[in-house]
DNA sequence: CCGAACCCGGCTAGTTGT
DNA sequence: ACAACTAGCCGGGTTCGG
């Protein structure tokens, strides 16, 4: 038994000191000794000693099933034969050669129990734990105790059921590991080996069996270790892996500490980069914002400068036929439907307020000449200065009345235009863009004079007694009369309801527009302007002697200045005026 | 001396069979 | 529901190489 327990000892630590070889030749001397010694005792001696080591089995046979050897006490005489076998054989037996023998016994032993464990013992002993053990020894054990023991268990092993056999297998177990074969074979090897080197392993197997103390322990252990080789295999892959992620990291002088511990490092700089870069893209992201606010302004200026250059250009463009004419606009109030309209005009034109609220800077700005030229006009352009100053207020737009054909028309016109002073500003409230272009209002903005013109003309319509007739637009000079198809519409005008009702009203005052009209001739507006205002100006102001054509040089008497017109009845200057049979909402310029 | 590799035993969570 | 089993993880101990 001693030997048996030196020999597993032995066999372990061979295991564990590969290099160390002095341990193996050491423990195959003592096991030889050991084996010797033994053998000239008594191999029959040995025999029954054997049954002891059974006995081992026998703790841990309880639970096995297949250990029927083990748990009989007696077992001597049927099992004892086995192993007794085995313990001969093994100091014979020393050389590794002897491996290849002991598969062939394999079936054999399977069968006939008693028969096979002699021959194997004698093979397997001293030698194969050397040299074949590791592969060999653990299933061949299996052999010698064929039914019994090792065969099933470590075969099973794999199956996972091996417990049963494990008992006598342990031993064996142990002894298979040694050489570095261990890693690899070890699983898959076990069970072909098996075979030969079993005998030896039944007085080993007692042995191991204590130590391993459960059946199972025989080949799990094996398969532990190996699964625990391959775990830290997985994990030093892991470290290397992680290794090579970490940049400035010295492959050979790093252990898995220092790795880890400079991954950590790595990582919390990656961290604090992550946050820089996220202030960053938020500083960004600010900037970017406060860009196409300042962008967004600087674009609805440009609009607004497109705006004025826009009404400069107008100005330019409708002031200088205009300039025999004076004309005045105004504005008013906006209605729902002029905004709507506007808001039309506005899609293609620029800031939407303009027209309801000129600021007042926009049209000191805008107008260069405007405001402050409204008075005498200095810069225009016209030979006809508008001698009428035009007063301006920033909150009412005055409504530029202007008389004047006479200066302006080539006809002398006799009387007096020139006489009246300023008109009277119609309190527009606002709107009105006044342009006084060689002193006529002009309607800047198309989609501001829209509402203005309407504005204008309502608003002269409201005022008081209804004689404050705005200039809108001077017509063509001399067509007056004549729509003049030639002169190229500027576009059309739809005057709202309201100042189709106001010019209705009016209309009953003025014979001549006895019914709303919508004029779409620019020129016939501002014929029907003129004459409304000189209507105003002359019912109104009275001023001068009116170059009448109507009858009623009162109040209410439409008078036209227009040199042309002097002398001559204007009984409907608009013959474009046509009855709106819908209601017309708004008033637009083109 | 230190780090790596290995062995071993124990423990636990998940799986499987009864 | 329970026991048996498996797989994986972990800590301790040992050995080996640099």
């Amino acid at each position: 038994f001693l030997v048996l327990d030196q020999e597993d000892l032995g066999m372990g630590e061979c295991w564990k000191a590969k290099s160390t070889q002095r341990t193996h030749e050491q423990e195959r001397l003592r096991l030889e000794r050991e084996q010797e010694q033994e053998q000239k005792k008594a191999s029959s001696l040995a025999r029954l000693a054997h049954a002891l080591p059974v006995e081992e089995p026998r703790i841990e046979a309880p639970p096995l099933p297949l250990s029927p050897p083990a748990p009989p006490p007696a077992p001597p005489p049927p099992l004892a034969t086995p192993t007794p076998l085995t313990v001969i054989p093994i100091p014979v037996v020393t050389n590794s050669p002897q491996p290849l023998p002991p598969p062939p016994p394999l079936p054999p032993a399977a069968q006939p129990l008693p028969l096979v464990p002699r021959q194997p013992a004698l093979v397997s002993t001293p030698g194969l734990s050397i040299k074949e053990p590791a592969p060999l020894p653990t299933r061949p054990q299996v052999p010698t105790p064929a039914p019994l023991l090792p065969d099933p268990k470590t075969t099973i092993a794999p199956t996972g059921s091996p417990k049963p056999l494990q008992p006598l297998p342990t031993p064996i177990l142990t002894i298979a590991p040694h050489p570095g074969v261990q890693p690899q074979l070890a699983p898959q090897q076990p069970p072909p080996p098996a075979l030969g080197t079993l005998k030896l392993a039944p007085a080993e197997e007692v042995k191991s069996s204590e130590q391993k103390k459960r059946p199972g322990g025989i080949g799990t252990r094996e398969v532990h270790n190996k699964l625990e080789k391959n775990r830290r295999a997985h994990l030093k892959e892991c470290f290397e892996t992680l290794k090579r992620n970490i940049p400035n990291v010295d492959d050979k002088k790093t252990s898995n500490l220092s790795v880890l511990r400079t991954a950590l490092r790595y990582i919390q700089s990656l961290k604090r980069k992550e946050k820089e870069y996220e202030h960053e893209m938020e500083r960004l992201a600010r900037e970017k914002i406060a860009t196409q606010q300042r962008l967004a302004e600087l674009k609805h200026e440009l609009s607004q400068w497109m705006d004025v250059l826009e009404i400069d250009r107008v100005l330019r463009q409708t002031g200088q036929p205009e300039d025999d004419q004076a004309s005045t606009s105004t504005a008013s109030e906006g209605e729902d439907n002029i905004d709507e309209d506007m808001e039309e005009d506005r899609a293609g034109l620029g800031p939407p307020k303009m027209s309801h609220r000129p600021q007042p800077e926009l049209l000191k700005s805008t107008l260069p000449p405007p405001s402050t030229a409204s008075a005498p006009l200095p810069p225009h352009p016209h030979p006809h200065p508008h001698p009428h100053p035009v007063a301006l207020s920033p909150a009412h737009l005055p409504v530029q009345q202007q008389q004047p054909p006479q200066q302006k028309t080539p006809l002398p016109a006799p009387p007096p235009p020139p006489a009246t002073p300023a008109q009277t500003l119609v309190p527009a409230p606002a709107h009105l863009v006044a342009t006084a272009g060689g002193g006529s209002t002009v309607i800047a903005h198309t989609a501001t004079t829209h509402a203005s013109v309407i504005q204008t003309v309502n608003h002269v319509l409201q005022g008081p007694g209804g004689k404050h007739i705005a200039h809108i637009a001077p017509s063509a000079p001399s067509p007056a009369v004549q729509l003049a198809p030639a002169t190229p519409p500027i576009g059309h005008i739809t005057v709202h309801p309201a100042t189709l009702n106001h010019v209705a009203h009016l209309g009953s005052q003025l014979p001549l527009y006895p019914q709303p009209v919508a004029v779409s001739q620019p020129v016939a507006v501002s014929h029907i302007a003129h004459t409304l205002s000189h209507q105003q100006v002359n019912g109104t102001a009275g001023l001068g002697p009116p170059a009448t054509v109507m009858a009623k040089p009162a109040v209410g008497a439409q008078v036209v200045h227009h040199p042309q017109l002097v002398g001559q009845t204007v009984l409907n200057p608009v013959t474009m005026v046509t009855m709106p049979s819908f209601p017309v909402s708004t008033l637009k310029l083109a």
